[in-house]
DNA sequence: ACCTGAACACCGTTCAAGT
DNA sequence: ACCTGAACACCGTTCAAGT
């Protein structure tokens, strides 16, 4: 006689970002996530393989809404405008969900993201490289801007910035200064 | 009657960086520590506070000897070559030293380095960034070409740069528009 | 088919007892 | 003064037993 279904995996990747976002990596324990959506921690083994799986898919989730943040951001056709959309969505998702960020971008212990979604979360980026600096330097300056921009972020949020200063001004002068480095040619 | 001691904090800083490197963050237990340093567990409270604490302290030495590298590579007077051999120590050391790489530019559970370590390590970056860009912009170009340099670094030891291409020449390329972006004020 | 309690092998940390 | 075993409150994970 089957036991009635009390969750779904839908409903433990939920709890997961959840918990994620408010306890922080180390507070995002199976009891916690099976509390959450109301069975024992043993039980999360039918829906998730692991923690590690877990994760991952919390990853995959995080990863498809930041792409869409991109995605939506980078319309103008204009290519120094759409460097700004992209740069101010890339920066105001890590500062509405810094736990998820931080995961997006920590080195991953199970595989990390399938390659679909790293293809899709950098259609955005690399076509205004390409439109900036040329098709032949698309990839080396999509990935100078996206270096940028992660660790301008990932040092904000790890509170590294601590000489004082603006931190806005300096997130200004970098997007001002790079958007005119990739297009000049060298 | 006093026991005698079997180890110092000392050599437990630096067995907790040779396991830290080995095994990774989660490696770094209390009782690996412990017995590599000829004790049991409880004892390595008589050292640090707790491990945490233990991590604070790892993490000072490896800003210490971060800072040394930097220090040592900028000493041409001349900026552009000096920004290129800030760039090259940087990645070295990020590349000798992954996992410690990591821990230092990762939120701080327990308060970061202390206030002066933070400010010698940015010294060489600072003297550089002024050179270039000009005094007034010091501490806005030093934290562009910084956040380049950590975010690029640190997607390359996460494995994140999953396009394909030449890595080696998206760091060149970065390097040399970002050296040229210093230079040319706005 | 899914859920559960019990169990196992780990953690970090505390503390009384030894020397 | 430092070291130790025992203990506590946690983890993740497995599994036999329930429905």
């Amino acid at each position: 006689m089957p036991a009635p279904a009390q969750t779904s995996m839908t409903a433990v990747v939920a709890a997961g970002r959840r918990i994620l976002e408010q306890e922080g990596h180390d507070g995002l324990t199976m009891q916690r996530v099976a509390t959450a959506v109301g069975v024992r921690a043993p039980s999360l083994y039918k829906r998730v393989a692991d923690r590690g799986d877990l994760i991952r898919l919390i990853l995959e989730d995080v990863a498809r809404e930041l792409t869409d943040d991109l995605d939506t951001a980078a319309t103008s056709g204009e290519p120094r405008q759409d460097l700004r959309a992209l740069a101010t969505a890339f920066r105001g998702f890590a500062h509405a969900r810094p736990a998820a960020y931080a995961l997006l971008f920590a080195p991953h212990t199970a595989g990390g993201p399938r390659q679909g979604t790293i293809e899709r979360s950098s259609d955005a980026v690399l076509r205004t490289a390409a439109a900036l600096a040329g098709a032949d330097s698309a990839l080396p300056a999509a990935r100078t801007v996206v270096a940028w921009a992660h660790g301008f972020v990932s040092m904000e949020l790890a509170g590294a910035f601590r000489l004082g200063g603006d931190v806005d001004e300096a997130w200004e002068f970098g997007l001002r200064r790079l958007t005119h480095a990739l297009e000049s040619s060298d």
